[in-house]
DNA sequence: TGAAAAAAATGACCACGGTCAATTACAAAA
DNA sequence: TTTTGTAATTGACCGTGGTCATTTTTTTCA
């Protein structure tokens, strides 16, 4: 009844996974083709699957972990204290989710988790979104009537809408920069 | 070089689209099948492919006929002038949106057209969304420190925030509703 | 060391969306 | 009515994601 895992099987992982990247790095995301992986790395069709449940798990960690590194980046700079400061500390984040669209509908439909069982590393940065953002909100200078959670969450939605309509035919003469910052001024610093 | 469009064209578009129909109302929008629904149409494969783009475009057209009815029966109720009543009084639309994951993801992802040339009733809906809730703006009691429009983009953002999280299980404690109302409050009438 | 048990890999196979060259039905002109 | 050009339909076929019974490799333990 022992578990083992053969060190053969992290061999065969890691060559899958490198060979996913590899594709990727040539055609983007949205050209990845189970087969041109499996044929990169050597294996049999099936391998694949019993290294991944399907295409979108590898998917979400590829793109989980590229997102985390975003992330990483992001906390190491100063925090912000104002609207524009805000969104242009989130760049980063914001310009990988909105690299490719398929990226972005992915990340999107694993944002949130399904089942408690099931939480990928694309919905863990959604979490660590609201609490970075939180934590800056906490000693910038906007509105305190509502908790810093609460003002996160909201950024969070600013945010998705920006992005979405970046993708969008109809509103692409104004940026994503310039919609966002208008946005949050009117959501972290109201002038009622 | 005439263009005529024969009779049979629209009697055959007809039965696919009843035919669409059927196979919906007894399993989701989720699990139709081009196969199904061919077949109780009647027809070939390719038939329908003549007929529509491909499934997505059916889909689109069906959901977005769905939504539209959603629309009308919105705008049929008086104009709703606080934060819950608005809340409420979007309430059909938001529960369709969200009848079914499937039928929230296909709705994100046809939200904004890709090409001018493209704008299907789902863009148009999410317009129209904005335009409608611009309107009640216009004499409710919020915030007059912008505009109608961005505070309608506003409720649009927030909507969609909270029927993600509808879908999500680490969030599934706190109502859709509730939860809409509590950022349509610190949005439409912040206390600063 | 060798046999039994467990883990990993294989590839033929399936499901489903989508294509397209060939065929059939239609409608207008002769 | 027949001819002819075009609109509409057909179904065999393809691409790609995903399955699973079988085979191969590795580990365990007498």
């Amino acid at each position: 009844m022992q578990k083992t895992v053969q060190k053969r099987t992290l061999k065969t992982r890691a060559r899958l996974i490198e060979a996913a990247e590899d594709v990727i790095e040539r055609n983007g995301y949205q050209a990845l083709r189970v087969e041109d992986v499996v044929q990169a790395a050597g294996v049999a069709k099936g391998t694949f699957f019993a290294h991944f449940r399907d295409k979108d798990a590898l998917m979400e960690m590829l793109i989980g972990e590229r997102l985390v590194a975003c992330f990483d980046q992001v906390e190491q700079g100063p925090a912000p204290r104002t609207a524009p400061e805000i969104a242009d500390a989130l760049q980063p984040i914001h310009a990988f989710m909105t690299s490719e669209r398929y990226v972005f509908d992915l990340i999107i439909r694993y944002s949130g988790a399904t089942a408690i069982t099931e939480i990928g590393p694309i919905a863990r940065c959604f979490e660590r979104y609201v609490r970075l953002v939180a934590g800056w909100l906490e000693t910038a200078k906007v509105r305190k009537d509502i908790s810093p959670d609460l003002l996160a969450e909201g950024v969070q939605a600013f945010a998705i809408q920006s992005m979405s309509l970046k993708f969008c035919a109809l509103h692409e003469a104004e940026s994503f920069l310039d919609r966002l910052e208008i946005y949050l001024d009117a959501w972290l610093t109201p002038a009622t």
